[in-house]
RNA sequence: GGCCCCGUGGUGUAACGGUUAGCACGUCAGGUUUUCAACCUGGUAGCGCGGGUUCGACUCCCGCCGGGGCUACCA
């Protein structure tokens, strides 16, 4: 069994591409077969080295691997060549002097459902094409579709190379396939109606074709095929965006194809044991980013807390513009914040205030630090500063979260007051905002020292706004 | 216009002739007497429409409607 991803380079890979390029992987590990990653280059106006370069970098992110390749199409223009030859020679092919412009003039004459039927140029000049019947039907026997049917004479005699003898679409894809002894194409739906043109090349090169799995198109919110101009995030805007390789993974699978029973959260090794392309269903699915997130929170909850770390800590580099942190008290921040954040990018605005000063947040102030915030503030200092010295707590200050915990629990009801109207205050005073990990984390995190400036730095704020 | 594909809640899916139409995300309400997130509990919302076939249709057939793809000397 041999399957290929075969992007075309136009654009970076996008979530639909993605998914194409998963199912084609997860098919091969399935089977135990090969995948080669193919691109098709053969359109010069559009495709990019730079495009190339992307594709190749999110699929090694994503962590799909190929077994052969990357092959450029491009670079198979002598095989392309031959195949050519041969079908001029055998009279399945002929060069055809006629314009696009001449082939919708005979349309018009002949009626649009009935595909052009050109004729040999006498000069042997002019675009290639392919004899097309007039009768009968080529049939597409899809995994997922089932039998389709195409009327013969709806198509063209289609060109496959042009005057200049560099070829198209359809039939290099058909070569490619045919000498890179492809088994299953499992490709998106948009190339259905393309299926009966290539089948038509294997026949006329006298091949047997590899069988098809067409799977729907990913559609937009609007309903719409997704691209690259069409809101499609792409891999790199995703992985930017915070998400983990895994859970992109797992919630692209499930968009189109389901383990068959409720399982939703599902680790690649499953998919790889559950997945078959002829289990795919049939209708369009909407991305829906929403869930991605959640699934991602899942992931990230399930890391071991190395790999969080390592995770985090290129999103941190990327807003501290690499300036080193202090390393304990990073480690000790991914610990107290992993099961808050749900991607990556969420982390590094919670643990912020370990490294920065708290951050400028009026509407915050405004809402906690008033009433008996000062009072309460007082109480806090004052309890904070007769907190034994000790080795305890992540700056070994004798801060440690059950120390810590243990003075400023009993605060609520020692000032008889909610716990809100105590604890959001600490929470101002030392990040400058009201969202942060739990109170007597935060305050062990920080420490004793840099703690009580952040609260006298409040209070003296707190005195003068009176 | 022609050819083709698709149609279960807002989203992704399950059930494939007989179920109170299941699960997950979302959403709403409550809980966790510290925020946010997470977590727990409960609620919400669906078989596009119309004809058949059948004792019985989400499930089968036909029509319609809706959405999508292809129709290039693009991929």
């Amino acid at each position: 069994m041999k399957v290929r991803f075969a992007p075309s380079p136009t654009g970076a890979l996008h979530i639909g591409g993605a998914r194409t390029a998963l199912y084609n992987w997860l098919a091969a590990r399935h089977g135990g077969g090969q995948m080669v990653l193919r691109i098709e280059d053969t359109d010069l106006e559009r495709s990019t080295p730079e495009n190339v370069a992307q594709i190749l970098d999110a699929l090694r992110w994503l962590d799909l691997d190929w077994d052969e390749g990357p092959i450029s199409q491009l670079g198979r223009a002598e095989a392309h060549a031959a195949a050519l030859r041969k079908l001029l020679d055998s009279g399945a092919a002929y060069r055809d002097s006629a314009t696009a412009d001449d082939v919708k003039a005979w349309k018009v004459e002949h009626g649009s459902d009935r595909g052009y039927r050109g004729t040999p140029s006498e000069d042997g000049s002019g675009a290639i094409r392919l004899r097309v019947p007039d009768d009968g039907d080529t049939v597409v026997d899809d995994l997922i579709r089932g039998e389709v049917r195409f009327p013969n004479r709806s198509y063209d005699d289609f060109v496959i190379a042009r005057g200049d003898g560099s070829v198209l679409y359809n039939f290099a894809v058909a070569v490619d396939d045919a000498d890179m002894g492809i088994t299953e194409v499992i490709r998106g739906d948009d190339h259905l109606s393309n299926t009966p043109k290539q089948l038509m090349v294997f026949e006329a090169l006298g091949i047997e074709p590899p069988r098809y799995a067409h799977v729907p198109l990913l559609h937009g919110p609007d309903g719409k095929k997704l691209s690259k101009r069409h809101g499609a995030a792409s891999v790199q805007e995703l992985r930017d965006a915070g998400y983990l390789p895994e859970a992109i993974r797992n919630y692209v699978a499930l968009l189109g194809w389901g383990p068959g029973d409720d399982e939703t959260l599902l680790t690649t090794a499953e998919l790889i044991e559950r997945f078959r392309p002829e289990d795919v269903g049939r209708s369009s699915a909407v991305f829906d980013e929403k869930k991605l997130r959640w699934m991602n929170g899942r992931y990230m909850r399930d890391m071991p807390i190395e790999d969080y770390r390592s995770a985090v800590r290129s999103f941190v580099d990327a807003e501290t513009a690499g300036r080193p942190l202090n390393e304990e008290r990073f480690r000790f921040g991914c610990e107290i914040v992993q099961e808050k954040a749900q991607t990556l990018q969420e982390v590094w605005p919670l643990i912020r205030f370990l490294f920065e000063p708290p951050v400028q947040d009026d509407k915050a102030w405004r809402k906690v630090m008033k009433g008996d915030a000062e009072r309460v503030l007082t109480e806090v200092e004052a309890v904070l500063i007769d907190l034994p010295q000790g080795e305890e707590g992540p700056n070994r200050d004798g801060f440690s979260i059950g120390a810590v915990q243990a003075v400023l629990e009993p605060l609520p009801e020692k000032l008889d007051l909610g716990a809100g109207k105590v604890f959001q205050p600490i929470r101002v005073a030392i990040t400058g905002t009201t969202i942060s990990p739990g109170i007597f984390e935060s305050v062990a995190a920080l420490g004793r020292e840099e703690t009580l400036a952040r609260v006298e730095a409040a209070r003296s704020k707190l005195r003068d706004q009176d």
